[in-house]
DNA sequence: CGGTAATGATTGACGCGTCAACAAGTCGCC
DNA sequence: GGCGACTTGTTGACGCGTCAATCATTACCG
């Protein structure tokens, strides 16, 4: 209890979060490059697909779908956009809320989720899982969820 | 040992990799919102600006920086621009290698770093490192240790 | 030397993400 | 019914990142 005031990371401090955001940034980054070399998709492009795909009759409302995987109901139209232009997805008007409309899931992005999953879960395996051990993992998990209360309590207060 | 030949990660693993890096990208993200709002500066201002800060005659060529920071050249060139647009650097000629140029950090870009700094810092630490306790630090620096391992095993084989 | 390779740096095109603005529809309530 | 408030969804502008192409200069080497 001597350091509770401290405002500032000591440089060991320090040494750890560089090492840790250029790593999980390296990590993002080389899970997005395979996915996009093995399936031509960004992640992106595969969040939404899952998730269209786990959907009741492969389509969703917008709203929903963002809801579902966290996203702002702008990045989501964009990318809805961009799905759209390549044959992934399908835009349709909503029968019971006229403002609203319907996203649904083609057999092509159905088809290329299919082709994209397991890849892309090996790799996930490969890059992630294998690399740490079971305590590591256990360890992961209590680390995750520290920060997401740390940021949790940092954004309310 | 029973598990080896494992190809997928099982759910529970699945369930931990999604906690991690939703909430590594939210933490990055709550990081880079900050630091915009109380600066005006991305999280790439920031590197270029400390590398700048740290550098001899406050000044490097291009792709010196870029070494250090760890970037492509190109995704410099494009940051430098917008960062000349604002003052925060100038780009000069190199006297010894007419190809080459030189960044060089302008008082207004060594004012805006200094501004930023000590914020930044203390986000970091009420973001990062006060949320931990020293052994999950411990535990998290031989994770990003083991993924960075995996990673280089995984470009390199 | 002279020509080819390598290096330094930039650019343009394009995908992605955020923010603010907007159009259009629905809801609540008198 | 009608009017204001909220919701749904889209768009445009702009910053950011990657990739491939380009240009100028320097280095290598036969």
């Amino acid at each position: 209890m001597t350091e509770r005031r401290k405002a500032f990371p000591t440089s060991e401090e320090l040494r750890i979060w560089r090492d840790f955001i250029e790593t999980t940034e390296a990590l993002r980054a080389e899970l997005a490059s395979r996915l996009q070399a093995e399936s031509s998709l960004s992640p992106g492009d595969y969040v939404v697909l899952l998730a269209l795909s786990e959907a009741e009759g492969r389509r969703l409302r917008p709203s929903e779908l963002a809801a579902r995987i966290g996203w702002e109901r702008s990045r989501l139209s964009h990318q809805v956009r961009r799905m759209e232009r390549r044959g992934l997805v399908r835009r349709e008007e909503c029968a019971v809320d006229s403002r609203g409309a319907e996203v649904v899931l083609t057999d092509e992005g159905a088809a290329a989720f299919a082709n994209a999953s397991r890849p892309h879960l090996r790799a996930i395996r490969e890059l992630f899982v294998h690399p740490l051990s079971e305590d590591d993992l256990a360890a992961t998990e209590r680390i995750t969820s520290a920060l997401r209360n740390g940021l949790m309590a940092g954004r309310g207060a």
